[in-house]
DNA sequence: AAAGTCTGCAACCGCTTTCTT
DNA sequence: CAAGAAAGCGGTTGCAGACTT
């Protein structure tokens, strides 16, 4: 059975609205109230369907919507409702207190979708595209080869080859090796990260992390987290390894025996930015204030910049999880 | 300065779900 | 319970303004 048209089209006007057209529809509801979008218009006085009534409303009209920029806490809960719900953007405006499902369709795929493209990660999985990858050097390797992947396969958290082949991309065999083993052991262990000289040394953070105390995501400005007290959240099930260069500025290639180690843009981004964090983790707390030395958030970056990498790489914490069991 | 291209967003379209009779 | 209407929803389009050549 064919749907009827909501109404009869003929003599309705279609496109933008007039600011009478606004003015009538406003006081209508005002005075009786949304609902019944069939008759309205002809009760209010208007030549549109009852539908584009509706959407006037709900999107431009309704008094508690709230217009303006996206404050950046709200892009980080959009973009982690979307790695849970999907394209389910009335169920994110849910969660958004005067945003509208249309406004957040047309942001993500205005501003974030890109921002996640541009950053390598896919803006459906949230996970890293896999795809712009070198896995040749990986799977070419001697030293570690397709069956060693295989035989590891139900240790190594996926989230966690992600990773090593990131860095097998950037030809470090041997702090992939290392990472991996550790994996062995069913967690990575942010000692041995720090460890690999990949990921320089934080001893505020990792004396923090050996005392059972977690991270929340804040997830921009590494350099700050691990130069200011102030940054370390309270314990709320989530982890962060700051992975920050030496020099702040440029990732810093192993010394020595890998001088031609080049690491790629998104490598620096990936890198840097690695944390850990619970899908549905509480809200997050403000973000630290950006940093222009850092390689992310520099001088040159305008507002519209602001990189976005939360959910790019998500790990369960066990339960009752003790960091000091897996201290080297 | 003009033409072409890009970007952001309001509005529309059509399908699905929910409500009403 | 079924049919029809209304409302909800997500994808897409069209256009105005910004930007680039």
């Amino acid at each position: 059975m064919g749907r009827s048209p909501c109404c009869d089209k003929n003599g309705l006007k279609k496109g933008p609205w007039t600011q009478e057209e606004d003015q009538k529809l406003m006081e209508y509801v005002q005075l009786h109230g949304p609902g019944n979008w069939r008759t309205l218009p002809k009760n209010a006085g208007l030549q549109r369907c009852g539908k584009s009534c509706r959407l006037r409303w709900t999107n431009y009209l309704r008094p508690d919507i709230k217009r303006g920029r996206f404050s950046f806490e709200e892009e980080e809960t959009i973009i982690q409702l979307h790695s849970v719900l999907g394209n389910k953007w009335s169920a994110i405006a849910a969660r958004l207190p005067g945003r509208t499902d249309n406004e957040i369709k047309n942001y993500w795929n205005t501003h974030i979708r890109k921002r996640l493209i541009r950053n390598g990660i896919d803006p459906v999985t949230h996970t890293p595209r896999l795809d712009l990858l070198d896995l040749s050097t990986m799977l070419n390797s001697a030293q570690f080869n397709l069956s060693n992947l295989l035989n590891l396969q139900t240790l190594v958290n996926p989230e966690v080859l992600k990773l090593a082949t990131l860095l097998a991309s950037s030809s470090n065999q041997e702090n992939l090796e290392m990472i991996l083993n550790n994996q062995m052991n069913q967690t990575l262990n942010p000692q041995t990260l720090v460890n690999t000289s990949l990921l320089a040394p934080s001893t505020q953070l990792l004396n923090q992390a050996s005392h059972g105390q977690y991270f929340s995501p804040d997830m921009v400005d590494m350099n700050n987290l691990i130069t200011n007290d102030q940054n370390l959240m309270p314990p709320d099930n989530h982890v962060i390894i700051p992975s920050v260069s030496t020099d702040h500025d440029q990732f810093s290639a192993p010394a020595s025996d890998n001088a031609s180690f080049q690491p790629s843009e998104i490598d620096n981004k990936y890198i840097q930015s690695f944390y850990f964090d619970s899908v549905l983790s509480t809200p997050m707390s403000s973000p630290t204030p950006l940093n222009s030395s850092s390689t992310l958030i520099n001088s040159s970056s305008t507002d519209d910049d602001r990189e976005t990498y939360c959910s790019m790489f998500k790990f369960d914490i066990p339960e009752g999880f003790e960091f000091d069991d897996f201290m080297l």
